[in-house]
RNA sequence: GGGUCGGUACCCGAGUGGCCAAAGGGGGCGGGCUGUAAACCCGCUGCGUUACCGCUACGUUGGUUCGAAUCCAACCCGGCCCA
């Protein structure tokens, strides 16, 4: 069944940050054996990203390899919360969530993995079975010392900012996970090296030969700058819209390209090197270079033309600036109740309630600011309209350069109370 | 347990009795420009009412005062030092 051949192992550890070592991943090769190769993801957020795909792909190249994936979700851990890169604890989550981006993960990873050597585990099967003696246990094989020698927890400890010593036990169950798991190899991204190393630490105190560890760089978000996550909004999901896609990739900064191409388009090497190359000596248009890279990434998740679709209604929306087709606008329809007693509601109160600014004193800014307008027409003042002057076919609403609804009267479609 | 410093809008952070819906920065949004949803420049950035009115907001709860984010008390949470 597997085919190591001498160059898999520069395949797969094309593009890793740290690979401890690759000596032991040669001779772990060597075994010729499927080796278990586990990548931990804490179901902490609803979206998996461009930046966590990378991991991913690396772990999809494993498999491709021959290999076993071991995918644990972290559900007993997301309810300490990583730490890992952060200032400040991360909140705690409920079962209820936890358990919702776990489906909604497993259900996204399920695009870059191959189902068939997929092996998914969730930690609280042996992490929710530890006893308190269990734990003690657990937190004897490691100490204070060790653990403030990583980065993050330094720097906290350093600026004088909380660490509760619940964190403390996070990296100490990752790599506890190792163990119950007999991982091989354990992939993740470069701030999870110390996490990583603490499973080589705890397996080796168990008795089993320690995992091999190989990071992946963290991709910075759609800004430059910092890494790519949820939280700061610099993310491109990988079960994004096609447009919405295609619309941030075309936001990276110029000199993020290269690693763009390098992380996210699943391209060999040799054709990242050509494309980097074609732009560094001006024979293609850093512009061009930004479409090609969005297309593929679009075609890559959403399948092949998706991306020359999406291309396209980018020109029209942005370059064009032509308005979407009518029936991708958000639908909006009016009650009576929603107009004052003459039967009118002011510009401002109609653009929150279809939704495209948050409350009626935005949505009068936004008219201050100039970018609202209706079928085309700039509205100038927080003029009132009434209700039964919208005409039957609705009247199209739109706040900005990329955000339309459209609107209709109470007596136009039958249904009513749309919020 | 004792001492001490602190908790300000989405985030960081200034403000120590009225001129505070609260400086400044970040972020976000709008506009201009552009190959771009980048960079840069300008503007906006609590809610409701609609014109200079009301409501909510400076950890919580009470209090002092004509008037408090600012003073006092208790409590909650955090940092540091001592034990």
């Amino acid at each position: 069944m597997l085919a190591w051949k001498p160059m898999a192992g520069h395949e797969l550890t094309q593009g890793a940050i740290d690979v401890i070592s690759e000596k032991e991943l040669a001779a772990k090769l060597a075994e010729g054996r499927p080796l278990r190769v586990k990548l931990g993801i804490d179901p902490t957020a609803s979206d998996i990203h461009l930046g966590f795909a990378v991991v991913l792909r690396k772990l999809r190249q494993f498999q491709d390899a021959g290999h076993t994936a071991v995918l644990i979700l972290g559900d007993f851990t997301a309810r300490i919360g990583d730490p890992s890169g952060r200032s400040a604890t991360r909140p705690p989550l409920s079962a209820a969530e936890i358990e919702e981006h776990a489906r909604t993960y497993v259900e996204q990873v399920r695009q870059i993995l191959d189902a068939d050597r997929l092996e998914v585990r969730r930690n609280s099967e042996w992490l929710g079975a530890m006893g308190v003696e269990d734990v003690l246990r657990l937190t004897s094989r490691s100490t204070v010392a060790r653990m403030l020698e990583r980065d993050d927890f330094s720097k906290r400890y350093k600026s004088g900012a909380p660490i509760t010593i619940t964190e403390f036990l996070y990296p100490l169950m990752q790599g506890w996970d190792s163990v119950m798991v007999h991982a091989d190899v354990e992939l993740g991204g470069t701030d999870q090296l110390f996490n990583l190393l603490v499973g080589r630490q705890l397996q080796e105190q168990e008795g089993q030969a320690p995992q091999v560890v190989l990071t992946t760089p963290l991709l910075p978000g759609l800004g430059g700058g910092a890494k790519m996550s949820k939280s700061l909004g610099n993310y491109v999901g990988i079960a994004e819209p096609p447009a919405e896609q295609f619309g941030k990739l075309m936001s990276i900064p110029d000199d993020l390209l290269p690693l763009y191409f390098q992380y996210t388009t699943g391209w060999p090497q040799s054709e990242i090197d050509k494309v980097n190359a074609q732009v560094a000596n001006g024979t293609l248009h850093p512009n061009a270079a930004k479409r090609l890279l969005a297309r593929t990434v679009v075609d890559l998740y959403h399948g092949p033309g998706a991306g020359d679709a999406a291309e396209a209604q980018f020109d029209r929306v942005f370059k064009a600036h032509e308005a979407p087709p009518r029936d991708e606008m958000a639908q909006v329809t009016l009650a009576e109740s929603d107009a004052g007693d003459d039967g009118t509601i002011r510009v401002s109160r109609l653009l929150a309630k279809s939704g495209l600014v948050t409350s009626n004193r935005e949505g009068a800014r936004a008219i201050t600011e100039g970018g609202v307008q209706i079928d085309g027409e700039k509205v100038l003042d927080d003029r009132a309209i009434a209700l039964h002057d919208i005409p039957p076919a609705g009247m199209v609403l739109q706040q900005g350069k990329r955000k339309w609804a459209v609107v209709r009267g109470p007596d136009s479609g039958g249904r009513t109370g749309a919020e």
